[in-house]
DNA sequence: AGAACGATCGACT
DNA sequence: GTCGATCGTTCTA
């Protein structure tokens, strides 16, 4: 299976953040994979940035993911209930990370909607707002603290370009168009809560 | 040992 | 748009 490669995490957080739009995030539980077009990512950079969890190299036990080399998962617990996901980047010892704030459903849809609603009848409101969120993507991937510190150059937890790295047809994408502003809640990070590091993607027109 | 604080979400006006 | 839930992590002492 063709996944990103450690290089690919080994690199600015601005510029990793950026390249991961539009790219398969896959998870596998089990047989079965799940899959998402990543469509909104943030950077975080702790070298230069008050809302990273390990500005000015920050080190306690939940940062340390963090230290380890670019290419891991980062998850932490937030507000007592939900998990977000971040992959590690820079070169090892720069702590630093993407966070995956959402995806399209690719594959194992029907999974990771019971993962994230249960038995709740499917409505308007909720394929709309599926997993268009850090919380919700987690949730849907079965991704909690027990995940912290996977290798993303392993077969549980990974990133490829496209899904027939998987085996699976890639079915047609609507039109999208890159966009840019500064991320969401880290109004505290005083100077840093201006940084443009968030990107997304959205249906043109 | 105790207090304060979230890289959020869903329900509600 | 507003607001409360909820608990692990971090900091202070």
């Amino acid at each position: 299976m063709a996944r990103l490669s450690r290089e690919f995490y080994n690199q600015n957080t601005v510029e990793a953040a950026q390249q991961l739009l539009g790219k398969v995030l896959v998870r596998r539980i089990g047989e079965e994979l799940l899959a998402g077009r990543i469509t909104e990512t943030e950077a975080y950079i702790g070298r230069c940035d008050k809302a990273c969890h390990a500005y000015n190299n920050r080190r306690t036990a939940r940062t340390e993911t963090l230290y380890k080399p670019p290419g891991h998962a980062y998850i932490y617990l937030i507000y007592g209930i939900y998990n977000c996901l971040n992959f590690v980047t820079e070169p090892e010892g720069e702590p630093a990370a993407v966070l995956i704030r959402g995806i399209r459903p690719l594959a194992g849809e029907e999974t990771m909607y019971r993962l994230r609603y249960g038995d709740k009848p499917a409505t308007e409101y909720r394929k709309k707002n599926f997993l268009n969120g850090p919380g919700k993507v987690c949730r849907a991937l079965s991704l909690t603290k027990a995940e912290n510190g996977l290798d993303l150059t392993g077969g549980t937890l990974f990133v490829c370009d496209s899904l027939e790295d998987i085996g699976i047809t890639m079915p047609a994408m609507p039109k999208e168009v890159r966009k840019t502003g500064p991320r969401i809640g880290v109004d505290y990070a005083e100077e840093a809560k201006d940084f443009p590091w968030r990107f997304w993607l959205e249906k043109e027109g």
